[in-house]
DNA sequence: CCCGCCCGCATCCGCTCGCGGCAGCCGCCC
DNA sequence: GGGCGGCTGCCGCGAGCGGATGCGGGCGGG
Protein backbone atom coordinates (compact mmCIF):
# COMPACT_ATOMS: atom_id res chain seq x y z
CA UNK A 1 0.00 0.00 0.00
CA UNK A 2 1.51 3.15 -0.83
CA UNK A 3 -0.31 4.75 2.39
CA UNK A 4 2.84 7.71 2.01
CA UNK A 5 1.98 11.00 0.86
CA UNK A 6 3.96 12.22 -1.94
CA UNK A 7 4.71 15.96 -1.63
CA UNK A 8 7.77 16.39 -3.96
CA UNK A 9 5.97 14.98 -6.96
CA UNK A 10 1.87 14.37 -7.66
CA UNK A 11 0.24 11.90 -9.72
CA UNK A 12 0.10 13.31 -13.13
CA UNK A 13 -3.80 12.74 -14.59
CA UNK A 14 -4.66 13.31 -18.21
CA UNK A 15 -8.64 12.82 -19.08
CA UNK A 16 -9.84 11.33 -22.01
CA UNK A 17 -14.13 11.84 -22.51
CA UNK A 18 -15.98 12.96 -25.26
CA UNK A 19 -18.11 14.84 -22.92
CA UNK A 20 -17.11 18.13 -21.21
CA UNK A 21 -19.20 17.66 -18.57
CA UNK A 22 -17.52 14.48 -17.13
CA UNK A 23 -13.97 15.93 -17.60
CA UNK A 24 -15.17 18.52 -15.72
CA UNK A 25 -16.75 16.36 -13.04
CA UNK A 26 -13.65 14.04 -12.95
CA UNK A 27 -11.23 17.03 -13.02
CA UNK A 28 -13.20 18.68 -10.29
CA UNK A 29 -12.94 14.96 -8.37
CA UNK A 30 -9.12 15.09 -8.96
CA UNK A 31 -8.35 18.46 -7.77
CA UNK A 32 -9.99 17.94 -4.30
CA UNK A 33 -7.10 15.25 -3.73
CA UNK A 34 -3.88 16.95 -3.26
CA UNK A 35 -1.86 13.80 -4.64
CA UNK A 36 -2.87 14.07 -7.67
CA UNK A 37 -2.42 16.87 -10.92
CA UNK A 38 -4.76 17.07 -13.95
CA UNK A 39 -2.14 17.96 -16.64
CA UNK A 40 -4.40 17.36 -19.16
CA UNK A 41 -8.18 16.70 -20.86
CA UNK A 42 -8.70 15.09 -24.11
CA UNK A 43 -11.86 14.42 -26.45
CA UNK A 44 -11.35 11.87 -28.85
CA UNK A 45 -9.45 8.83 -28.75
CA UNK A 46 -6.13 9.73 -31.27
CA UNK A 47 -5.86 12.99 -29.24
CA UNK A 48 -5.97 11.34 -25.89
CA UNK A 49 -2.90 8.83 -27.28
CA UNK A 50 -1.09 11.84 -28.64
CA UNK A 51 -1.43 13.64 -25.01
CA UNK A 52 -0.49 10.85 -23.33
CA UNK A 53 3.08 10.50 -25.52
CA UNK A 54 3.47 14.45 -24.78
CA UNK A 55 2.38 14.71 -21.11
CA UNK A 56 3.66 11.06 -19.93
CA UNK A 57 0.32 11.04 -17.29
CA UNK A 58 0.98 8.03 -14.49
CA UNK A 59 -2.83 7.58 -14.97
CA UNK A 60 -5.10 7.86 -17.94
CA UNK A 61 -8.88 8.07 -17.40
CA UNK A 62 -10.61 6.64 -20.65
CA UNK A 63 -13.70 6.32 -21.72
CA UNK A 64 -14.81 3.41 -23.50
CA UNK A 65 -17.56 5.34 -26.36
CA UNK A 66 -15.31 7.68 -27.92
CA UNK A 67 -16.24 9.44 -31.30
CA UNK A 68 -13.63 8.56 -33.81
CA UNK A 69 -13.48 5.27 -32.08
CA UNK A 70 -12.92 2.80 -29.40
CA UNK A 71 -11.32 3.94 -26.40
CA UNK A 72 -10.27 0.00 -26.07
CA UNK A 73 -8.23 0.64 -29.42
CA UNK A 74 -6.87 3.88 -27.52
CA UNK A 75 -5.69 1.84 -24.22
CA UNK A 76 -4.32 -0.98 -26.52
CA UNK A 77 -1.84 1.88 -27.73
CA UNK A 78 -1.32 3.37 -24.45
CA UNK A 79 -0.67 -0.11 -22.61
CA UNK A 80 2.31 -1.00 -25.82
CA UNK A 81 3.87 2.37 -25.50
CA UNK A 82 4.00 2.28 -21.49
CA UNK A 83 3.83 -1.16 -19.30
CA UNK A 84 3.71 1.26 -16.23
CA UNK A 85 0.63 3.74 -17.25
CA UNK A 86 -2.49 3.44 -14.82
CA UNK A 87 -5.74 2.90 -17.16
CA UNK A 88 -8.41 3.87 -15.24
CA UNK A 89 -11.60 2.69 -18.19
CA UNK A 90 -14.74 4.48 -17.99
CA UNK A 91 -18.13 2.66 -18.73
CA UNK A 92 -21.63 4.38 -19.10
CA UNK A 93 -23.28 0.98 -18.55
CA UNK A 94 -22.46 -1.11 -15.70
CA UNK A 95 -22.63 -4.35 -16.87
CA UNK A 96 -21.08 -3.84 -19.94
CA UNK A 97 -19.25 -6.89 -21.23
CA UNK A 98 -16.58 -4.64 -22.66
CA UNK A 99 -15.30 -5.34 -19.18
CA UNK A 100 -13.37 -8.33 -20.55
CA UNK A 101 -12.46 -6.22 -23.98
CA UNK A 102 -11.19 -3.85 -21.42
CA UNK A 103 -9.18 -6.40 -19.56
CA UNK A 104 -7.73 -8.02 -22.60
CA UNK A 105 -6.87 -4.16 -23.89
CA UNK A 106 -4.34 -3.83 -20.50
CA UNK A 107 -6.62 -1.72 -18.84
CA UNK A 108 -5.63 -1.24 -14.88
CA UNK A 109 -9.26 -0.58 -13.30
CA UNK A 110 -12.98 -0.47 -14.19
CA UNK A 111 -15.57 1.69 -13.05
CA UNK A 112 -19.14 2.32 -14.20
CA UNK A 113 -20.26 5.91 -15.14
CA UNK A 114 -22.80 5.26 -12.76
CA UNK A 115 -20.34 5.35 -9.16
CA UNK A 116 -19.41 8.21 -7.16
CA UNK A 117 -16.97 10.62 -8.37
CA UNK A 118 -14.71 9.07 -5.26
CA UNK A 119 -14.56 5.74 -6.59
CA UNK A 120 -12.89 6.70 -9.74
CA UNK A 121 -10.40 8.38 -7.56
CA UNK A 122 -9.84 5.68 -5.83
CA UNK A 123 -9.43 3.17 -8.63
CA UNK A 124 -6.96 5.73 -9.92
CA UNK A 125 -5.06 5.73 -6.62
CA UNK A 126 -5.11 2.14 -7.07
CA UNK A 127 -4.17 2.44 -10.65
CA UNK A 128 -0.62 4.42 -10.18
CA UNK A 129 0.89 2.14 -7.62
CA UNK A 130 -0.67 -1.35 -9.43
CA UNK A 131 -1.11 -0.87 -13.10
CA UNK A 132 -1.83 -3.90 -14.71
CA UNK A 133 -4.13 -5.67 -11.28
CA UNK A 134 -7.83 -5.69 -11.88
CA UNK A 135 -10.36 -6.43 -8.95
CA UNK A 136 -10.90 -9.75 -7.98
CA UNK A 137 -14.62 -9.10 -8.49
CA UNK A 138 -13.94 -7.68 -11.98
CA UNK A 139 -12.37 -10.61 -12.54
CA UNK A 140 -14.46 -12.86 -11.71
CA UNK A 141 -17.51 -11.57 -12.83
CA UNK A 142 -16.05 -10.72 -16.69
CA UNK A 143 -14.80 -14.84 -16.42
CA UNK A 144 -17.99 -16.04 -15.31
CA UNK A 145 -19.73 -14.19 -18.18
CA UNK A 146 -17.36 -15.16 -20.77
CA UNK A 147 -16.95 -18.79 -20.01
CA UNK A 148 -20.18 -19.91 -18.67
CA UNK A 149 -22.74 -19.30 -21.63
CA UNK A 150 -20.49 -19.06 -24.30
CA UNK A 151 -23.40 -19.03 -27.52
CA UNK A 152 -22.70 -21.94 -29.92
CA UNK A 153 -19.54 -21.64 -31.74
CA UNK A 154 -19.62 -21.16 -35.28
CA UNK A 155 -17.27 -22.63 -37.73
CA UNK A 156 -15.39 -19.77 -40.17
CA UNK A 157 -17.44 -20.86 -42.89
CA UNK A 158 -20.87 -20.78 -41.22
CA UNK A 159 -19.88 -17.51 -39.81
CA UNK A 160 -19.68 -16.19 -43.56
CA UNK A 161 -22.85 -18.46 -44.31
CA UNK A 162 -24.44 -16.43 -41.89
CA UNK A 163 -23.54 -12.90 -42.57
CA UNK A 164 -24.80 -13.76 -46.51
CA UNK A 165 -28.00 -14.64 -45.12
CA UNK A 166 -28.42 -11.47 -43.21
CA UNK A 167 -27.86 -9.44 -46.62
CA UNK A 168 -30.95 -11.95 -48.28
CA UNK A 169 -28.93 -13.64 -50.27
CA UNK A 170 -30.45 -17.36 -51.82
CA UNK A 171 -28.54 -20.63 -51.88
CA UNK A 172 -27.21 -20.16 -55.17
CA UNK A 173 -26.15 -16.12 -54.66
CA UNK A 174 -24.36 -17.98 -51.44
CA UNK A 175 -23.05 -20.55 -53.68
CA UNK A 176 -21.26 -17.89 -55.94
CA UNK A 177 -19.88 -15.91 -53.42
CA UNK A 178 -18.10 -19.15 -51.46
CA UNK A 179 -17.55 -20.70 -54.46
CA UNK A 180 -19.03 -23.80 -53.78
CA UNK A 181 -21.31 -25.54 -55.18
CA UNK A 182 -25.11 -25.15 -54.15
CA UNK A 183 -25.09 -28.20 -52.21
CA UNK A 184 -22.27 -27.58 -50.38
CA UNK A 185 -23.99 -24.20 -49.54
CA UNK A 186 -27.01 -25.89 -48.26
CA UNK A 187 -24.99 -28.13 -46.03
CA UNK A 188 -23.26 -25.32 -44.61
CA UNK A 189 -27.06 -23.68 -43.85
CA UNK A 190 -28.79 -26.48 -42.46
CA UNK A 191 -25.15 -26.73 -39.99
CA UNK A 192 -26.20 -23.36 -38.99
CA UNK A 193 -29.86 -24.18 -38.30
CA UNK A 194 -28.65 -26.97 -36.49
CA UNK A 195 -26.35 -24.89 -34.34
CA UNK A 196 -28.35 -21.93 -32.94
CA UNK A 197 -31.54 -24.13 -33.16
CA UNK A 198 -33.35 -22.47 -36.09
CA UNK A 199 -35.30 -24.00 -38.36
CA UNK A 200 -35.41 -21.59 -41.01
CA UNK A 201 -33.69 -18.12 -41.96
CA UNK A 202 -35.86 -16.03 -40.00
CA UNK A 203 -35.33 -17.71 -36.93
CA UNK A 204 -31.77 -18.22 -37.61
CA UNK A 205 -31.58 -14.18 -37.96
CA UNK A 206 -33.06 -13.80 -34.84
CA UNK A 207 -31.37 -15.96 -32.98
CA UNK A 208 -28.26 -15.27 -34.27
CA UNK A 209 -28.80 -11.49 -33.41
CA UNK A 210 -30.13 -12.13 -29.91
CA UNK A 211 -26.60 -14.34 -29.26
CA UNK A 212 -24.59 -11.31 -30.73
CA UNK A 213 -23.57 -14.18 -33.27
CA UNK A 214 -24.73 -11.07 -35.85
CA UNK A 215 -23.71 -7.72 -36.48
CA UNK A 216 -27.22 -5.80 -35.62
CA UNK A 217 -28.45 -3.53 -39.09
CA UNK A 218 -28.28 -0.46 -36.48
CA UNK A 219 -30.55 2.16 -37.52
CA UNK A 220 -29.56 5.68 -38.54
CA UNK A 221 -32.69 6.18 -36.33
CA UNK A 222 -34.20 7.72 -39.87
CA UNK B 1 -34.10 40.34 -21.76
CA UNK B 2 -33.24 39.86 -17.94
CA UNK B 3 -29.79 40.93 -18.08
CA UNK B 4 -29.47 42.33 -15.48
CA UNK B 5 -27.54 41.01 -12.31
CA UNK B 6 -29.59 39.53 -9.56
CA UNK B 7 -28.24 40.04 -6.41
CA UNK B 8 -30.63 39.12 -3.64
CA UNK B 9 -32.04 36.02 -4.69
CA UNK B 10 -29.85 33.94 -7.17
CA UNK B 11 -31.65 31.43 -9.36
CA UNK B 12 -32.37 27.91 -7.71
CA UNK B 13 -30.97 24.59 -9.62
CA UNK B 14 -31.99 21.34 -9.05
CA UNK B 15 -29.94 18.53 -10.38
CA UNK B 16 -31.11 15.04 -11.92
CA UNK B 17 -29.00 12.58 -12.93
CA UNK B 18 -28.37 8.91 -12.32
CA UNK B 19 -24.25 9.42 -12.79
CA UNK B 20 -22.60 11.26 -9.90
CA UNK B 21 -19.56 12.56 -12.02
CA UNK B 22 -22.14 14.37 -14.26
CA UNK B 23 -23.80 16.03 -11.13
CA UNK B 24 -20.47 16.98 -9.73
CA UNK B 25 -19.51 18.29 -13.23
CA UNK B 26 -22.90 20.33 -13.56
CA UNK B 27 -22.73 21.27 -9.88
CA UNK B 28 -19.11 22.61 -10.99
CA UNK B 29 -19.89 24.75 -13.90
CA UNK B 30 -22.60 26.09 -12.25
CA UNK B 31 -21.17 27.13 -8.94
CA UNK B 32 -18.67 29.29 -10.93
CA UNK B 33 -21.75 31.35 -11.47
CA UNK B 34 -23.01 33.78 -9.27
CA UNK B 35 -26.00 34.25 -10.68
CA UNK B 36 -26.70 30.42 -9.95
CA UNK B 37 -27.25 28.19 -6.79
CA UNK B 38 -27.31 23.98 -7.11
CA UNK B 39 -30.10 23.55 -3.93
CA UNK B 40 -30.50 19.99 -4.81
CA UNK B 41 -29.49 16.84 -6.24
CA UNK B 42 -31.14 13.67 -7.61
CA UNK B 43 -30.41 10.46 -9.13
CA UNK B 44 -33.55 9.13 -10.29
CA UNK B 45 -36.82 10.48 -11.40
CA UNK B 46 -38.77 9.92 -8.26
CA UNK B 47 -36.46 11.73 -6.08
CA UNK B 48 -36.03 14.57 -8.75
CA UNK B 49 -39.76 15.55 -8.90
CA UNK B 50 -39.94 14.93 -4.99
CA UNK B 51 -37.08 17.35 -4.66
CA UNK B 52 -38.43 19.86 -6.81
CA UNK B 53 -41.26 19.78 -5.40
CA UNK B 54 -39.63 20.45 -1.73
CA UNK B 55 -37.41 22.83 -2.85
CA UNK B 56 -39.48 24.77 -5.29
CA UNK B 57 -35.95 25.26 -8.02
CA UNK B 58 -36.30 27.96 -10.48
CA UNK B 59 -34.51 25.46 -12.82
CA UNK B 60 -34.37 21.62 -13.61
CA UNK B 61 -31.34 19.99 -14.96
CA UNK B 62 -32.76 16.91 -16.35
CA UNK B 63 -31.13 13.51 -17.78
CA UNK B 64 -33.29 11.40 -20.03
CA UNK B 65 -32.10 8.40 -18.99
CA UNK B 66 -32.62 7.47 -15.55
CA UNK B 67 -32.60 4.16 -13.96
CA UNK B 68 -36.28 4.35 -12.56
CA UNK B 69 -37.77 5.27 -15.73
CA UNK B 70 -37.60 7.94 -18.46
CA UNK B 71 -36.60 11.79 -17.20
CA UNK B 72 -39.58 12.66 -20.16
CA UNK B 73 -42.22 11.39 -17.08
CA UNK B 74 -40.77 13.40 -14.86
CA UNK B 75 -40.53 16.34 -16.93
CA UNK B 76 -43.84 15.92 -17.85
CA UNK B 77 -44.61 15.94 -14.23
CA UNK B 78 -42.61 18.92 -13.30
CA UNK B 79 -44.26 21.24 -16.28
CA UNK B 80 -47.53 19.76 -15.29
CA UNK B 81 -47.08 21.53 -11.54
CA UNK B 82 -45.50 24.47 -12.49
CA UNK B 83 -45.79 26.27 -15.81
CA UNK B 84 -43.21 28.42 -14.65
CA UNK B 85 -40.32 25.98 -13.61
CA UNK B 86 -37.47 25.96 -17.22
CA UNK B 87 -36.55 22.03 -17.25
CA UNK B 88 -33.04 21.73 -19.60
CA UNK B 89 -32.89 18.53 -21.03
CA UNK B 90 -29.97 16.68 -21.34
CA UNK B 91 -28.62 13.53 -23.28
CA UNK B 92 -26.22 11.35 -24.10
CA UNK B 93 -26.53 10.95 -27.87
CA UNK B 94 -26.59 14.21 -29.88
CA UNK B 95 -29.10 13.27 -32.72
CA UNK B 96 -31.17 11.71 -30.32
CA UNK B 97 -34.69 11.59 -31.44
CA UNK B 98 -35.71 12.19 -28.10
CA UNK B 99 -35.54 15.48 -28.50
CA UNK B 100 -38.81 15.81 -29.99
CA UNK B 101 -40.39 13.76 -26.66
CA UNK B 102 -38.40 16.04 -24.71
CA UNK B 103 -40.27 19.11 -26.49
CA UNK B 104 -43.58 17.44 -26.22
CA UNK B 105 -43.26 17.08 -22.53
CA UNK B 106 -42.63 20.69 -21.82
CA UNK B 107 -38.79 21.21 -21.86
CA UNK B 108 -37.09 24.68 -21.91
CA UNK B 109 -34.03 23.46 -23.24
CA UNK B 110 -31.83 20.18 -24.61
CA UNK B 111 -28.11 20.26 -24.68
CA UNK B 112 -26.62 17.15 -25.51
CA UNK B 113 -23.51 16.49 -23.10
CA UNK B 114 -21.06 16.44 -25.38
CA UNK B 115 -21.77 20.26 -25.60
CA UNK B 116 -19.35 22.39 -23.41
CA UNK B 117 -20.26 22.48 -19.66
CA UNK B 118 -20.71 26.74 -20.94
CA UNK B 119 -23.58 25.68 -22.78
CA UNK B 120 -25.73 24.22 -20.05
CA UNK B 121 -25.71 27.05 -17.55
CA UNK B 122 -25.95 29.14 -20.76
CA UNK B 123 -29.02 27.22 -21.54
CA UNK B 124 -30.21 27.12 -17.96
CA UNK B 125 -29.71 31.03 -18.12
CA UNK B 126 -32.11 30.87 -20.33
CA UNK B 127 -34.33 28.72 -19.60
CA UNK B 128 -34.51 30.64 -16.21
CA UNK B 129 -35.80 33.64 -17.93
CA UNK B 130 -37.93 31.87 -20.66
CA UNK B 131 -39.06 28.40 -19.11
CA UNK B 132 -40.65 27.64 -22.47
CA UNK B 133 -38.88 28.42 -25.00
CA UNK B 134 -36.88 25.98 -27.38
CA UNK B 135 -34.26 27.35 -29.45
CA UNK B 136 -35.58 27.63 -33.11
CA UNK B 137 -32.32 25.34 -34.15
CA UNK B 138 -33.56 22.72 -32.09
CA UNK B 139 -37.33 23.00 -33.03
CA UNK B 140 -36.62 22.84 -36.90
CA UNK B 141 -34.07 19.89 -36.57
CA UNK B 142 -37.02 17.80 -34.78
CA UNK B 143 -39.39 18.68 -37.32
CA UNK B 144 -37.21 17.86 -40.02
CA UNK B 145 -36.45 14.61 -38.96
CA UNK B 146 -39.55 13.97 -37.53
CA UNK B 147 -41.78 14.81 -40.80
CA UNK B 148 -39.50 14.14 -43.69
CA UNK B 149 -38.00 10.34 -44.31
CA UNK B 150 -40.79 9.02 -41.64
CA UNK B 151 -39.99 5.15 -43.28
CA UNK B 152 -42.55 3.43 -44.69
CA UNK B 153 -46.45 2.78 -42.90
CA UNK B 154 -47.01 -0.33 -42.44
CA UNK B 155 -50.89 -1.36 -41.65
CA UNK B 156 -51.24 -3.25 -38.17
CA UNK B 157 -51.87 -6.33 -40.36
CA UNK B 158 -48.35 -5.92 -41.77
CA UNK B 159 -46.97 -5.34 -38.55
CA UNK B 160 -48.37 -8.51 -37.15
CA UNK B 161 -47.20 -10.55 -39.78
CA UNK B 162 -43.57 -8.75 -39.47
CA UNK B 163 -43.62 -10.13 -36.14
CA UNK B 164 -44.73 -13.13 -37.33
CA UNK B 165 -42.22 -13.71 -39.84
CA UNK B 166 -39.71 -12.83 -37.32
CA UNK B 167 -40.60 -15.64 -35.03
CA UNK B 168 -39.83 -17.96 -37.77
CA UNK B 169 -42.77 -18.67 -38.89
CA UNK B 170 -44.22 -20.71 -41.78
CA UNK B 171 -47.17 -18.73 -43.93
CA UNK B 172 -49.43 -21.74 -43.00
CA UNK B 173 -48.29 -20.68 -39.33
CA UNK B 174 -49.54 -17.34 -39.76
CA UNK B 175 -52.29 -17.94 -41.32
CA UNK B 176 -53.55 -20.08 -38.28
CA UNK B 177 -52.41 -17.32 -36.10
CA UNK B 178 -54.55 -14.58 -37.73
CA UNK B 179 -57.44 -16.89 -38.28
CA UNK B 180 -57.15 -16.18 -42.25
CA UNK B 181 -56.36 -18.47 -45.24
CA UNK B 182 -53.11 -18.86 -46.54
CA UNK B 183 -53.62 -17.02 -49.18
CA UNK B 184 -54.24 -13.96 -47.22
CA UNK B 185 -51.15 -14.19 -45.09
CA UNK B 186 -49.03 -15.34 -48.32
CA UNK B 187 -50.81 -11.41 -49.57
CA UNK B 188 -49.55 -9.53 -46.57
CA UNK B 189 -45.95 -10.92 -46.84
CA UNK B 190 -46.00 -9.92 -50.18
CA UNK B 191 -47.18 -6.40 -49.36
CA UNK B 192 -44.48 -5.90 -47.00
CA UNK B 193 -41.78 -7.67 -48.69
CA UNK B 194 -42.52 -4.48 -51.53
CA UNK B 195 -42.68 -1.67 -48.68
CA UNK B 196 -39.98 -3.23 -47.47
CA UNK B 197 -38.07 -3.32 -51.08
CA UNK B 198 -37.22 -6.61 -50.12
CA UNK B 199 -37.33 -10.32 -51.78
CA UNK B 200 -37.68 -12.61 -49.26
CA UNK B 201 -38.16 -13.30 -45.47
CA UNK B 202 -34.02 -12.83 -44.01
CA UNK B 203 -33.72 -8.88 -46.16
CA UNK B 204 -37.75 -8.24 -44.79
CA UNK B 205 -35.92 -8.83 -41.16
CA UNK B 206 -32.89 -7.01 -41.64
CA UNK B 207 -35.04 -4.27 -43.46
CA UNK B 208 -37.81 -3.52 -41.04
CA UNK B 209 -34.78 -3.80 -37.95
CA UNK B 210 -32.45 -0.75 -39.64
CA UNK B 211 -35.59 0.78 -40.08
CA UNK B 212 -36.61 0.49 -36.60
CA UNK B 213 -40.48 -1.02 -37.50
CA UNK B 214 -39.45 -4.40 -35.42
CA UNK B 215 -38.44 -4.51 -32.19
CA UNK B 216 -34.14 -5.73 -31.77
CA UNK B 217 -34.18 -9.37 -30.28
CA UNK B 218 -31.27 -7.23 -27.79
CA UNK B 219 -29.79 -10.28 -26.30
CA UNK B 220 -29.57 -10.18 -22.33
CA UNK B 221 -25.57 -9.93 -23.13
CA UNK B 222 -25.28 -13.08 -21.56
C1' DC C 1 -69.62 9.63 -56.29
C1' DC C 2 -65.33 7.70 -57.31
C1' DC C 3 -60.78 6.66 -55.98
C1' DG C 4 -57.40 4.72 -53.07
C1' DC C 5 -56.25 1.86 -49.35
C1' DC C 6 -56.61 -2.09 -46.33
C1' DC C 7 -58.32 -6.53 -45.70
C1' DG C 8 -59.60 -11.18 -47.20
C1' DC C 9 -59.57 -15.02 -50.52
C1' DA C 10 -58.22 -17.80 -54.56
C1' DT C 11 -55.37 -20.10 -58.41
C1' DC C 12 -51.35 -21.23 -61.05
C1' DC C 13 -46.49 -21.78 -61.58
C1' DG C 14 -41.66 -22.22 -61.02
C1' DC C 15 -38.14 -21.94 -58.06
C1' DT C 16 -35.96 -22.31 -53.72
C1' DC C 17 -35.56 -24.15 -49.37
C1' DG C 18 -34.79 -27.46 -45.76
C1' DC C 19 -33.97 -32.44 -44.87
C1' DG C 20 -31.75 -36.82 -44.90
C1' DG C 21 -28.15 -39.38 -46.45
C1' DC C 22 -23.43 -39.93 -47.87
C1' DA C 23 -18.35 -39.25 -48.13
C1' DG C 24 -13.37 -37.36 -48.22
C1' DC C 25 -10.05 -34.70 -45.49
C1' DC C 26 -7.75 -32.96 -41.54
C1' DG C 27 -6.31 -32.50 -36.77
C1' DC C 28 -6.60 -34.29 -32.15
C1' DC C 29 -6.27 -37.59 -28.62
C1' DC C 30 -6.03 -42.06 -26.83
C1' DG D 1 -1.79 -46.38 -35.57
C1' DG D 2 -6.63 -46.05 -35.24
C1' DG D 3 -10.66 -43.90 -33.89
C1' DC D 4 -13.32 -39.70 -33.64
C1' DG D 5 -15.22 -35.26 -34.43
C1' DG D 6 -15.44 -31.13 -37.16
C1' DC D 7 -15.28 -28.89 -41.65
C1' DT D 8 -16.13 -29.38 -46.29
C1' DG D 9 -18.41 -31.19 -50.29
C1' DC D 10 -22.26 -33.49 -53.07
C1' DC D 11 -27.17 -35.48 -54.44
C1' DG D 12 -32.32 -36.06 -54.67
C1' DC D 13 -36.74 -35.27 -52.94
C1' DG D 14 -40.90 -33.05 -51.29
C1' DA D 15 -42.77 -29.19 -49.19
C1' DG D 16 -42.97 -24.51 -48.84
C1' DC D 17 -42.13 -20.00 -50.71
C1' DG D 18 -42.52 -15.91 -53.80
C1' DG D 19 -44.61 -13.73 -58.01
C1' DA D 20 -48.36 -12.55 -60.94
C1' DT D 21 -53.10 -11.77 -61.27
C1' DG D 22 -57.97 -11.47 -60.26
C1' DC D 23 -62.12 -10.78 -57.32
C1' DG D 24 -64.88 -8.69 -53.72
C1' DG D 25 -66.13 -5.78 -49.48
C1' DG D 26 -65.50 -1.86 -46.27
C1' DC D 27 -63.90 2.74 -45.13
C1' DG D 28 -62.41 7.46 -45.72
C1' DG D 29 -61.12 11.65 -48.47
C1' DG D 30 -61.29 14.60 -52.59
Amino acid sequence: MTTSPMPATRTKVLLVDDHDLIRKGLRHAFERDRQFEVVGEAATAAEGVRQAGALQPDVVIMDLRLPDGSGLEATRALRKSSASMGIVVLTMYAGDDQLFGALEAGASAFVPKTAPADEVVAAARHAASSPSAFTAADLAEAMKRRLAPSGPQLSPRESQVLRLLADGMSVAGIAKQLFVSESTAKTHISKLYEKLGAANRAQALMTALRLGLLEAPDAPKF
